[in-house]
DNA sequence: CATGGTGTTCGATCCCTGTCGTACAGTGGT
DNA sequence: ACCACTGTACGACAGGGATCGAACACCATG
């Protein structure tokens, strides 16, 4: 039938306007997500599904960052068949966060 | 005799471009140590002691605190009578981690 | 020198969160 | 239908850090 291919699997997307800058934070103290925020950084396009990232970690961790960075309105994350496609919200979370994206990610270490 | 009046309590000071960005984050994660940043900001003379902040917890963790905070290069210390004085080493910081600072303290939340 | 005020250090405790294994849900191809 | 692949959900575990009380060091002033 498919009404809508479309099933998207309930994805909650918050406006980064509205997310704590606790939130915020917290979510960019951990290296493991400032390394995927990186990657997404360089990679503008909607071509990185969730698995095709290199990290240190099992992927139900690396599932659990992904929750992470979505709740604190830094990634956009898309549906396609079996895979997750993300996006980082550079835009929107610099808007509402102003220069902190890029002090945060912009680095060697 | 006091050959040097500046016992000073052996205070150990890092430079801010030392610091790794993780400890910088660390260091600004937390809610109370924000709090005192934003109070410094505002006072940028050294007219701050550690007690004369009006915080949420005990003194043992308020010192641990300002502890955190000196490791990460965020304020600079020193010894007046029974005093430790605080000054926020705003412009060495931005140096180091530009934008940083200001998304993190110039705000309500 | 005795006292009160300021701040640090040391243990102990508690809670949060990062981590993982396993099980499960969708998807797509054969 | 079956299977491989991708990602999430859940429970459990361990480590770290925030918190506190108590003891201690240092300073200033009677």
């Amino acid at each position: 039938m498919s009404v809508e291919s479309a099933r998207a699997r309930t994805l909650s997307h918050v406006d980064p306007a509205e997310v704590p800058l606790q939130a915020a934070l917290d979510a960019l103290a951990d290296p493991v997500r400032r390394s995927i925020l990186r990657d997404l950084a360089v990679h503008d396009d909607w071509t990185r599904a969730c698995g095709t990232f290199d990290l240190p970690v099992k992927k139900a961790t690396a599932s659990h960052h992904f929750s992470v960075l979505r709740a604190a309105g830094l990634i956009e994350q898309r549906d396609e068949g079996a895979r997750r496609l993300n996006r980082l919200r550079r835009p929107e979370f610099d808007t509402a966060f102003p220069g902190l994206l890029s002090a945060t990610i912009d680095r060697a270490d």
